[in-house]
DNA sequence: TTGCGTTATTGTTAAATGAACATAACGAGG
DNA sequence: CCTCGTTATGTTCATTTAACAATAACGCAA
């Protein structure tokens, strides 16, 4: 079997005391904008409920600043919302992401496409 | 407790069938290249040879082609050495990172610098 | 007052990752 | 033949992380 095509992967994240925010809450954020609701949010990243409510609260405490707005009971049961803060967060993460990702697809094609395609394939035994 | 800095973090890898090339076998041969040894690259690095040696056999088996020759037995007890495809490698993926490097800090300065220093700091409980 | 769907919170279990230890093979030189 | 330092590899244990389960609180509407 000949070896997969090499390509270039990363993660980018906030850091405050650790990671604060990076893909995973920013996807969070835009599925509670869409639907209103923190569950519906995580269900339709097919992520659990406990692992996006922890998620979203270790950012808040990292980062210091709330992100979204819960309202707890009532005929729809609750809704979460995002702050204005969060908005203006995820607003300029975006642009921050869009960037870096036109750089790394940039800077592997400059430095390291040739080079990758250039290597014979050697079957390493064991 | 006042919250700390927000700053940035990354971590960027040549990925084939998974992770396959990063910061952490880039300082391993980098210490090969030093001491002409994976024993003491890994010893110099803090890390243990069992795991040393693990990640360079799983990045070879990944990329498909060798990173390191190596030597067993002789009065010296045997070296390592940098194939020409471990020096290319090398070269190649550190002009990339730096370029990288550069790309992420103009792009955190241009687009979330102002945002998190603008943020006022809340105590959120528990 | 009861039901419903959401947020909030805590355990419990499983899986992945890493650390520590042990041992074998090798081969040039004394 | 014996020593020595390196590469090679398996095994066991601890730690961290992720997944899963369960339960409480809330508040509007019927």
């Amino acid at each position: 079997m000949p070896r997969s095509q090499v390509t270039v992967g990363y993660k980018i994240w906030l850091s405050a005391d650790g990671k604060a925010f990076g893909e995973g809450p920013y996807l969070l954020l835009q599925g509670i904008a869409k639907t209103g609701s923190l569950r519906q949010a995580a269900r339709e990243m097919g992520m659990s409920y406990r692992k996006a409510w922890g998620i979203l609260r270790e950012c808040e405490k990292k980062l210091g600043f709330t992100l979204i707005e819960r309202k707890v009971g009532g005929s729809s049961g609750g809704y979460s919302k995002i702050t204005p803060s969060g908005h203006e967060l995820m607003k300029h993460y975006g642009q921050f992401c869009d960037e870096i990702k036109k750089s790394i697809d940039n800077a592997f094609h400059k430095n390291l496409d040739a080079f990758v395609k250039s290597q014979k394939i050697r079957h390493i035994h064991k």
